[in-house]
DNA sequence: CGGTTTATTGATTCCCGTCAAGCAAGGTGG
DNA sequence: CCACCTTGCTTGACGGGAATCAATAAACCG
């Protein structure tokens, strides 16, 4: 009934990546097309990668906000403390994606806490680096902008989500796209692949571990999915879908 | 116990502003300090304005995304459609502010409906002028996703509420925002200056009108708060800051 | 002044959070 | 390889906060 995981695994490694990955990883990034091969390679001598260990923290809300962030390999959850000190996961980021400090506000700080979820690379230029590109860089700032709003975007969903949502439907919703983020095929079977407990799972729905438990047992019950420590896989994504229509 | 109306009052005039206050607006906005004098005459140049009614609605979720607003006069609501037929509302705008179309993705449609809620004055601006404004002006890239952060930020916490209050709490901390954001002095006492149906506040903080009821009539017997028919005050800011802290 | 919108209040139901106890899994070291 | 300990998951019992249903009243508008 609890198979080990399923997920990517990692090997302790070193907590650095190879330098041969950086220009690699950026070159790729929907983000850097149509930006000139040249400038490419300028603003790439400007990231500097560094790995983190699982649970490890990357930066945290309230000190001095100092790079922006690419995430080369791996997977960070982002958080922040709300009221009745609960924890509240913001998110889940996958490589490719950025995070840290967007703007450049003198004196400013991180928003948020981010760490590391998994053996994690990441590639990170300083607001400097940053400004300087955006300077000489139209496009640049046009795409920092369109990653802004779609950032913006997702948040305004989580809002709609805690908004008009019960819990069912906001552990359904947030597995769904979990998976569409995350999930792939592993030995036939669609797995969410990252480390997540129940617990995690819980301040990302705003409800209790308990709740999530009571919920993902009676679940595998149906067969619509299933789990085991820090692992879920969809068997039945449709049975989840319905959850979210009105119910007539 | 339920008096007139103590908010401000705009006459039913023609919809649509003056002129005059075109450059007025632009020129004051902090947006568009450090813009070069010269810059800023061509950039209003590309403004046009319109003005709206209550209840009118500047543009809906889904529709092409076609221009950037600013609120010149007037007081607007964004909101969206949540599961269940609910409504959302995302938030409250007062003149200054920034919203529709941030990014020109071609064929993409706005993310959110927007609706005066008082006689509204806007000015706008198309993407392709916003685009070329970007273009030649990196100070006004790096200004764009200085809002974008900040409406980022604002999203987030609107999360955090979401997800880590009670419903007491949500609206303490709502009318809280909303009296530092809107609040003025009228007649000695300090007054959120917008129109609001306590459904409206029932939606922006994930409750049901009858449950906004029931806390306000408490609030109003400890003298906490006045309100009446979409207007609340309060009269001891203090008491709503206590109740955001954890209880021991 | 009639009609509509908004606010109030009570009765009732139920979702889900809290408290509590026990179990399974995984890692570590002897 | 097993004993041990930590961490994560499961399940039950219970209570309370808040949604729902329903009916009335007050405020506003043409």
């Amino acid at each position: 009934m609890r198979p080990k995981t399923p997920l990517t695994q990692v090997g302790t490694q070193a907590e650095s990546c190879s330098l041969d990955l950086r220009l690699h990883i950026l070159g790729q990034l929907p983000f850097f097309t149509d930006i000139p091969k040249q400038e490419l390679l300028r603003i790439s001598a400007n990231f500097i990668e560094r790995g983190f260990s699982p649970s490890q923290a990357i930066y945290r809300e309230g000190s001095q906000a100092e790079r922006l962030f690419v995430l080369a390999d791996g997977k960070v959850k982002l958080l922040k403390f709300g009221a009745n000190n609960r924890e509240v996961l913001l998110g889940i980021l996958k490589p490719g994606e950025f995070f840290g400090n967007f703007t450049y506000i003198s004196g400013d700080t991180y928003q948020e806490t981010a760490i590391a979820l998994t053996q994690v690379c990441t590639l990170s230029i300083s607001n400097e680096d940053f400004r300087a590109i955006v300077d000489r860089t139209p496009e640049f700032a046009i795409r920092s902008m369109q990653i802004m709003a779609a950032r913006l975007n997702a948040s305004t969903q989580k809002v709609l989500q805690l908004g008009s949502m019960s819990v069912e439907q906001r552990l359904a919703f947030t597995l769904l796209d979990l998976d569409k983020k995350l999930g792939l095929e592993r030995a036939g079977v669609r797995v969410i692949d990252v480390p997540l407990t129940q617990e995690e799972l819980a301040s990302m729905t705003a409800t209790t571990p308990e709740s999530v438990s009571r919920w993902m047992s009676q679940m595998r019950k149906l067969g619509v999915i299933k789990s085991g420590r820090k692992w879920v896989s969809l068997l039945k994504p449709g049975y989840l879908q319905e959850l979210l229509n009105p119910p007539a």
